[in-house]
DNA sequence: GTGAAAGCGCTAACAA
DNA sequence: TTGTTAGCGCTTTCAC
């Protein structure tokens, strides 16, 4: 069944029938209705395949996401889905789990598909993978890389408001010794966030404290390693930020373990704010990273080389603030030291 | 960049490069090396859409899912997908978000797409929007609704294996008053799932309260809703099982809130066994769905319409099976009732 | 072992 | 306002 098919049913050509279904209006009315018709009774639907081979382009925009596990992405991506859908656009979903030998094969996943760019969030640390992109002139927007280009955007998280929130927040409430546990070594946004982190600190007059600073991989198992170091320490800090919230949930498990009590005995902010952070216990205060904002920033750039996939990139920036819930409270006036450790 | 761009380098004609990527073994080596070559060095990479136009159908499979936030459909999602990718076929994600006006749009996705078939995990009530699907002669593998037909086949839960372990493991504990917290009203799933929890319930000679039976929404807010209900009663159940680990995460909360402890108070059984299970706390006794099973049992299915969309659909069964950590334990001797509730 | 050519379904330029 | 037609890139039959 195809447009032709169409036409004859409704004794007119297949030109006007493509015309119908894509509202041109140099159609009479009456025509436009007995098309309609009987594209309705026969229940026909086009084949984009046919559009995308003859432009070239799809229609659709790839997503590469690292770890579909890690709730802040799905909530991203439910966000990217429902923006790209009511543009009449379409989602090619990937995700790399943080294996990058299967990049290559996602990478080419979108190029057979032809699609209109690519946004991607996993921040592995190669670029190569992506050469295939540029070369094959696929606009790319980029998380939190800070390197643009033709065809190439970034979108930087700035980590900044959010973390001078955190400070004064943590200031007020008299913390001095506050702990850091990032994501993955060598990540440039992890080290943008660690980065943002000692800034802040600077900025309220406190000194960081390389002790005091852990990596951890973005998910739980992270958050409890680095937790449990920073507890095994001599002088503990009193507060603990993280890089996310998955490693915050971590971070609060180890403590809860040791008999520890959340805020009374450590504070802790995450980072992302996933719908999870509302649930644990106790409410995780934490930066919010709003998932719609960010979502729509990425399409944003995206349409950005919607008309020449070559225009120079542009950098855009999403906001982060504090969300204040129950994880963090008045700092111990004195830490006990090393007794109850362990 | 095309196939006859590629022939021309390697002086042959598009025909051969056809041959050569699609593997056929009747081009001489030293062609296939040639070919190789200058599609190696131009970076070329075919375009899909002129096969799926040629035969009318895509390799990419539909995968339809409710709640994205729910972390039991990203680890669905993920099993999925690396299946398909592995096998070759690409993979079309939809969330319907349990607002179904989006059903119809999102099977339109799917037709204009031509996709091979679609996985259907979002259990709706109306069967309506299908119609287009089986009326296009696109497949369809459907979660627990027990219709099968041409071209329609479905994944049933063998809920029995999985809760007869449970109610073994609860009355060997001395439960005798068992809740149970289900899905959504009016969901074949849901009503599967509680039937089978009533029948096991039978088998180990316990009867049925219909007090102690609540419906949930699959979600956190459900959870605690029904478990609110159900501490507020004078004779309280000592066990408590859910729909979903979701809910039982929302059960939890509202026990902790309430002061009672788990399990001495109350315990607590989810279903699914979501990465969560195991971080919540404390740590979730759950029956688990292993995703892998599901979504492969999910590619089979779709698979098994392959040669002939028509053909006669097929039942298929994933088991389920307990999963004992710490929220369940030894039934307390006599339910304090009242005086702590509220 | 390789090439020529038709055709998949749609769109847009051009013709009427 | 509507129709005719070429062509998007690939596969495959048939011919050589």
């Amino acid at each position: 069944m195809d447009m032709r098919d169409i036409a004859k049913l409704a004794g007119v050509s297949s030109a006007t029938v493509s015309r119908v279904i894509n509202g041109s209006n140099l159609v009479r009315p009456e025509t436009v209705e007995r098309v309609r018709k009987v594209i309705e009774e026969v229940k026909f639907f086009p084949n984009t395949s046919a559009t995308t081979l003859k432009y070239g382009r799809s229609g659709t925009y790839g997503l590469i996401i690292p770890d579909i596990t890690n709730p802040f992405f799905p909530e991203f991506l439910k966000c990217f889905e429902s923006i790209v859908v009511e543009n009449d656009h379409e989602m090619l979903m990937a995700t790399t789990d943080l294996h990058s030998g299967h990049m290559q094969q996602t990478i080419r996943r979108m190029l057979v598909r032809r699609v209109d760019g690519v946004a991607l969030l996993a921040s592995e640390i190669e670029t190569e993978p992506f050469e295939s992109l540029v070369h094959n002139r696929v606009p790319l927007v980029t998380m939190d890389r800070g390197h643009i280009a033709n065809g190439l955007s970034d979108v930087a998280i700035n980590n900044k408001s959010g973390m001078d929130q955190a400070m004064l927040h943590l200031k007020e409430l008299g913390h001095k010794k506050i702990g850091y546990i990032g994501g993955s070594a060598g990540l440039t946004i992890s080290e943008h966030r660690v980065e943002a982190f000692v800034r802040a600190l600077k900025r309220v007059d406190l000194v960081p404290h390389p002790e005091f600073m852990r990596h951890g991989n973005y998910r739980v198992t992270g958050g409890m390693a680095a937790m449990t170091e920073l507890l095994s320490l001599k002088d503990r800090p009193t507060a603990v930020l993280t890089a996310n919230d998955v490693t915050a949930v971590g971070a609060m498990r180890v403590i809860l373990k040791m008999g520890l009590t959340i805020p009374r005995d450590i504070s802790i902010i995450g980072f992302d704010d996933i719908e999870l952070s509302d649930i644990v216990h106790p409410p995780l205060t934490t930066l919010r990273l709003n998932r719609y904002d960010l979502a729509k920033t990425f399409y944003d750039a995206l349409q950005h080389f919607k008309a020449d996939s070559r225009t120079y990139g542009k950098r855009h920036v999403v906001k982060t603030n504090l969300v204040i819930r129950e994880s963090t409270g008045p700092a111990r006036k004195r830490t006990a030291t090393g007794s109850s450790a362990i």
